[in-house]
RNA sequence: GGGCCUAUAGCUCAGUUGGUUAGAGCGUCCGCCUGAUAAGCGGGAGGUCGGUAGUUCGACUCUACUUAGGCCCA
């Protein structure tokens, strides 16, 4: 014991472990060792060559700083990669950021205090460029920060810049794309118009606008702005054409969009009934619906006729004003939209609401606005011309105009939601502005044929959320008339009645159209170089191919959705960039992608759309049509009361705080351990408790291989590397714990290549259980006790590759501890081991298939000793009180899961070695004399067949009620035959023992118990033999205590002297020489006397069941 | 208003094609063990599986409706 039996090399050992250790601190310092040793790097370098695992990062925004959403995201960003490249993949990880968009441009105007375009212009469009460059910067470093100390291994210093030249020239080679692309008709007709074949083309389109901003706004800016509102809403009478006295009822709740009347729409389906009213004799139209809701403004009437909406089709009527002389105009249109909730069930259409302009354009009637983009009544309106819309006023006016002319059916006041500019409050109006669109509707049944190819990550999204966005995608506006974004490549020509329009797909081609002066024009001063942003792009002028003339740029920037959608080109800058085709050709399509939900029509659908359209033009095969073949899609992070976590809440947890008080690893493991795709309630707490229950587990077991090893001097075989095979050995705890390190590695396998990162880490968990809960804990006594230095040997060797093995398996989810672990496991004793972890491959299964047979034994082993455990609890006989006998009933031929078999086991011809180990795992645990096992439990508990529903119900069907009474009323004789599998009549039926399942409980007041088929019972009585045992256990635990207290040191060896006590019992026990011999030898004492002599001072006494036993230790100073 | 998702123990979550008595961890209470020790283990209590109706011999699971929450879109 004193001589480390081992030989030891002491500069080649494990280092001793710290008891304390802090873990973000050794987070730290492991950071700091990847980056000076440059890990990462050499991740990628190590598998030059090998086969491609394609990663996309999308870009987040870089408006605000990471929260633990994103964090999130980067947990499991990193998981694929890390395992991939041990895998023997070559897997690049590239980061990108959105820098370009309205939220940067949000920030820059609230920050220049700009409240409209005019004051950008003002200010000058330079300058708010410039602003908004800078502002992009500012966030980067928390989200580097946050990025890396998560432990992402991230390419950040190559991240793609969606505002870069070379991105945005990406941009522009696949608008040039969509622009060559043409539907298959020569032109397409819209409102009589002829519209542009391309792929990419110009229309209007509806958006919320603010008439003093001068700007449209999106839905998410919408939606702040949203008030209640009390508006003066109409029915006017629309005067039927060529009919005397008769009028269309309409409604509205916005009367100046009255002035911009175009047509009338109904329902088809929807019944409509002309009523004649009594008083006037007027004849009024609308839907049948709604007749009684306007009751008292038509009252008494009589009902003419019934119609069908579609029978109304075509009727005219007179325009409410002589201004309104445009044409076509006034007719009945048909539209599903009709409803008949409210109003008349006759619809008013103007082109200021999405519906109204699609209906009209479907009609092919004019784009009429009477009221101008400043929010101004136009010189069309005759006397309403030159005032503003939402002026009360205007309103009273029309309303006593039409009223005069005996227009006005009714009219009432009425709240409801209307948008305000969330800027400037100023009322906002749908607003038809130009627009250029990409036909993604032309490519619909492509896109839905690539989805077909990707495998999603809770499958529901891919038939569901996103294949039915899919289905009803219509074609994607991808310009914003703003200013800080990619700038639109298109030239269009001026002169009226030239149609001249250029695309550019490059700088190098606009080069070619605008001559040498381009370089010059582009040249920002500021930066010293080419900017291909506004507002020097605006200044280029390519020559009109018509007619000659100087062409100019379409005065639009692209959605940053459109930005984002291509960087499987544009974080190459493909294909302008030197050598971005040969990276290109190996990094698509990507073979994993993750992001939140919220991204299923957002980046996950641009991808989609952009690759589509630009693998159809590079006839690429349909497989290559979508951009990611894998894709995880993640649920939100809510706080612990399931509540979005917000700066006004002060509900945010700050990453790196909680990173640096508690921990990385322990913060990806929360992400790791429950589905992603469900809402997560994030606490620290749960952070906390990863550390509790798997990190301390593991570092203690780390620990304890260590203190022992160092103790021992052992060391791992010479020939020893992580990923060799080892441990032969033929204890049954060791092969039974490499088994279940080979379970691990396949459960763990399995889930990350199916994606399923939960399921991966319970087996991780599971196996954590395994290890510290009963082999370390059963094999404990192997590892200190002096003598067979084999079994020790194998102790070690096994204990050292499962630890090895499983850092290894560990290393994607926990990356740090797993390279803490294996930096001194590992590395210390072997200088030609990888030099990290993260550079390994992925370790192979240690045997050749698990042995099932000691699975089931050690599953068996731990329920029996559960159980025993569970009836000395009831029967309040403590564990140290040894007791006799211990009977544990397993039939033959019965297989379950769980329960040993014992004819496979003959077959195995291990039987009795195994019922051997079984018998001497049982003993020890519960403290037993004898282990006996019965192979039937007649003696023990009585049999009761359940029905097995999953056999029965198709055989009985509705007959099963009867056959359960029968099987209920069997006897135990017929059981036990069933139970051995023989058929049985039981009174009129032939039952077959897989029609049930024969189960055993437990005779009463015996100390029995039954568990998962499992009968244990325990023989309670104490003898006086097994009584004085307890007495003297119970004396050496104490003594145990009392050695620790005193400060001495394991190894220390004592002289116990004056042992005495009043007990009579323990008195007796203490004068038999094994019990003497059993405490010397448990407390390391080299002599003992039970005899007081006269100068004896007692330590404290100990208690041993209510009696003081005196004693005195000390110190012999031998080792 | 539409689409999709979620709801299971006090909390966080599992639950395979419908099939015996719905599981785990934490928390709580009780007990144990201790040569990994400012650790470790076991047990008890705790659930009408959001609600209602239906299909079925049988529903946490399938269907319809409904309530609450979430995401996206109108």
């Amino acid at each position: 014991m004193t001589e480390p039996i081992f030989p030891m090399i002491a500069h080649n050992m494990f280092k001793p472990v710290e008891k304390n250790v802090s873990f973000p601190k050794l987070e730290e310092s492991i950071l700091e060792f990847w980056e000076s040793s440059r890990i990462f790097e050499k991740t990628e370098e190590i598998r030059q060559g090998a086969p491609e695992f394609v990663f996309y990062d999308g870009p987040p925004g870089t408006n605000g700083v990471p929260h633990i959403g994103h964090m999130m995201q980067s947990a499991l960003k990193d998981l694929w990669p890390r395992y991939k490249v041990m895998k023997g993949f070559h897997v690049v990880r590239k980061a990108g950021w959105d820098t370009h968009g309205l939220p940067i441009e949000l920030t820059a105007e609230k920050e220049l205090k700009l409240g409209s375009k005019k004051d950008i212009l003002d200010y000058g469009v330079d300058k708010y460029i410039e602003y908004c460059r800078a502002t992009v910067g500012r966030y980067l470093g928390s989200w580097e920060q946050a990025i890396r100390r998560i432990g992402r291994f991230l390419d950040m210093q190559h991240a793609y810049m969606t505002m870069t030249n070379e991105y945005i020239q990406s941009d522009w080679y696949l608008l040039k794309l969509a622009w060559q692309r043409k539907l298959e008709s020569d032109r397409v007709e819209i409102a009589g118009k002829s519209v542009s074949p391309r792929f990419l083309y110009k229309d209007y389109r509806i958006m919320p606008y603010c008439s003093r901003c001068g700007t449209s706004l999106s839905n998410f800016e919408v939606a702040e702005g949203y008030k209640d509102v009390k508006d003066m809403t109409l029915t006017v009478k629309f005067p039927v054409a060529d009919m005397e006295n008769t009028y269309f009822a309409a409604w509205t709740t916005t009367a100046w969009t009255l002035l911009s009347n175009v047509a009338l729409a109904v329902g088809s389906d929807i019944d409509y009934v002309a009523v004649r009213r009594t008083a006037s004799g007027e004849i009024i139209i609308m839907a049948q619906a709604r007749l009684e809701a306007y009751q008292k403004y038509l009252e008494p009437y009589e009902i003419l006729w019934t119609k069908k909406g579609r029978e109304l089709h075509g009727m005219r009527y007179r325009p409410l004003w002589d201004f309104q002389t445009y044409s076509p105009a006034h007719a009945i249109v048909l539209d599903d939209y009709v409803t008949t909730e409210d109003g008349t069930g006759i619809v008013h259409l103007a082109n200021y609401g999405e519906d109204d302009f699609r209906i009209l354009r479907r009609e092919g009637l004019p784009l009429i606005q009477n009221v101008d983009e400043n929010g101004s009544t136009t010189a069309a309106t005759g006397p309403f011309a030159g005032r503003y819309f939402r002026d009360e006023t205007l309103d009273v006016d029309i309303i006593k105009d039409l009223a005069a002319r005996g227009l006005l059916l009714s009219k009432e006041r009425y709240e409801h939601s209307y948008p305000f500019c969330y800027r400037c409050d100023n009322a906002l109006m749908y607003f038809a502005r130009p627009a250029w669109f990409i036909r993604t509707a032309s490519f619909r049944e492509e896109m839905l044929k690539a989805n077909a190819h990707i495998k999603w990550q809770p499958p529901h999204i891919k038939d569901g959320r996103f294949g039915n966005w899919l289905e009803n995608t219509i074609d994607w506006n991808v310009t914003r008339e703003r200013y800080w974004g990619s700038p639109l490549p298109v030239w269009t020509c001026g002169e009226s009645g030239c149609d001249g329009e250029i695309c550019v797909g490059g700088l190098a081609e606009l080069r070619e159209l605008a001559g040498p002066s381009v370089d010059q024009i582009l040249h920002n001063t500021q930066l010293n170089r080419i900017d291909l942003h506004k507002p020097l792009i605006d200044q280029v002028k390519i020559p009109c191919p018509i007619c000659s003339k100087p062409m100019d740029r379409e005065n639009f920037v692209l959605d940053s959705w459109f930005n984002a959608g291509l960087m499987f080109i544009g974080q190459w800058g493909y294909p302008a960039t030197p050598g971005s085709s040969e990276i290109f050709r190996n990094q698509y399509p990507a073979d994993f992608i993750c992001e939140a939900i919220d991204q299923t029509r957002g980046w996950f659908y641009t991808l989609l759309a952009c690759s589509t359209l630009f693998a159809l033009e590079n006839k690429k095969s349909e497989d290559q049509w979508a951009c990611y073949r894998n894709v995880i899609c993640t649920e939100l992070v809510l706080d612990e009361e399931g509540r979005k976590m917000s700066k006004s809440r002060g509900n945010v947890v700050n990453p790196i705080k909680l990173f640096d008080e508690v921990g990385a690893d322990a913060t990806r493991w929360t992400f790791y351990s429950s589905n992603p795709w469900n809402v997560k309630r994030f606490s620290s707490e749960q952070v906390r408790e990863a550390v509790r229950d798997l990190i301390l587990p593991i570092w203690n077991s780390y620990s304890f291989f260590v203190t022992y090893a160092r103790v021992d001097g052992w060391m791992p075989d010479p020939p020893h590397s992580p990923n060799a095979k080892g441990g032969d050995s033929a204890h049954p705890l060791d092969r039974w714990l490499l088994g279940e390190l080979t379970h691990l590695n396949h459960e763990v396998t399995g889930a990350l290549e199916a994606y399923d990162v939960a399921r991966a880490s319970s087996a991780i968990s599971r196996f954590v259980d395994q290890l510290t809960n009963w082999y370390i804990r059963r094999s404990r006594r192997r590892f200190w006790k002096s003598g067979d230095d084999l079994d020790k040997h194998c102790a070690y060797a096994t204990l050292y590759r499962a630890l090895t093995d499983f850092t290894l398996i560990l290393a994607p989810f926990m990356p740090f501890l797993a390279e803490e672990l294996y930096q001194n496991l590992v590395r210390s004793v072997k200088s030609d081991a990888p030099e990290s972890v993260h550079l390994c491959s992925w370790p192979d299964p240690p045997l050749e298939k698990i042995d099932g047979v000691l699975a089931d034994m050690m599953q068996k082993a731990r329920n029996i000793v559960r159980v025993g455990r569970d009836i000395r609890q009831k029967n309040n006989r403590k564990v140290r009180q040894p007791l006799q006998q211990i009977i544990v009933v397993m039939e033959e031929g019965k297989i379950e899961k769980g329960v040993l078999d014992l004819a496979e086991i003959e077959k195995v011809a291990t039987k009795e070695r195994l019922e051997g180990e079984l018998r001497e795992i049982v003993t020890d645990e519960l403290n037993v004399k004898y282990f006996i096992i019965k192979h039937d439990a007649s003696d023990l508990v009585t049999l009761k067949a359940e029905p097995n529903f999953r056999t029965l119900g198709p055989l009985f069907g509705k007959e099963i009620n009867s056959v359960i009474q029968k099987l209920r009323a069997s006897t135990q004789a017929e059981l036990l035959k069933l139970d051995q599998g023989e058929n049985v009549y039981i009174v009129d039926l032939y039952i077959r023992p897989e029609y049930v399942t024969i189960q055993r409980q437990p005779l009463e007041n015996w100390a029995v118990s039954s568990d998962e088929g499992l009968t244990v019972a325990l023989d309670l009585n104490i003898t006086k033999d097994l009584e004085f045992e307890g007495k003297i256990r119970e004396i050496i635990h104490q003594l145990q205590n009392a050695r620790k207290e005193k400060g001495f040191e394991v190894d220390d060896r004592l002289q116990s002297t004056g042992l005495h006590t009043n007990s009579v019992v323990i008195t007796e026990a203490l004068k038999i020489a094994k019990f003497q011999e059993l405490i010397k030898s448990e407390t390391l004492s080299l002599s003992l006397s039970l005899e007081v002599s006269p100068d004896f001072t007692t330590e404290k006494p100990l208690k041993v069941d209510n009696e003081f036993v005196y004693y005195k230790i000390e110190k012999t100073g031998q080792k």
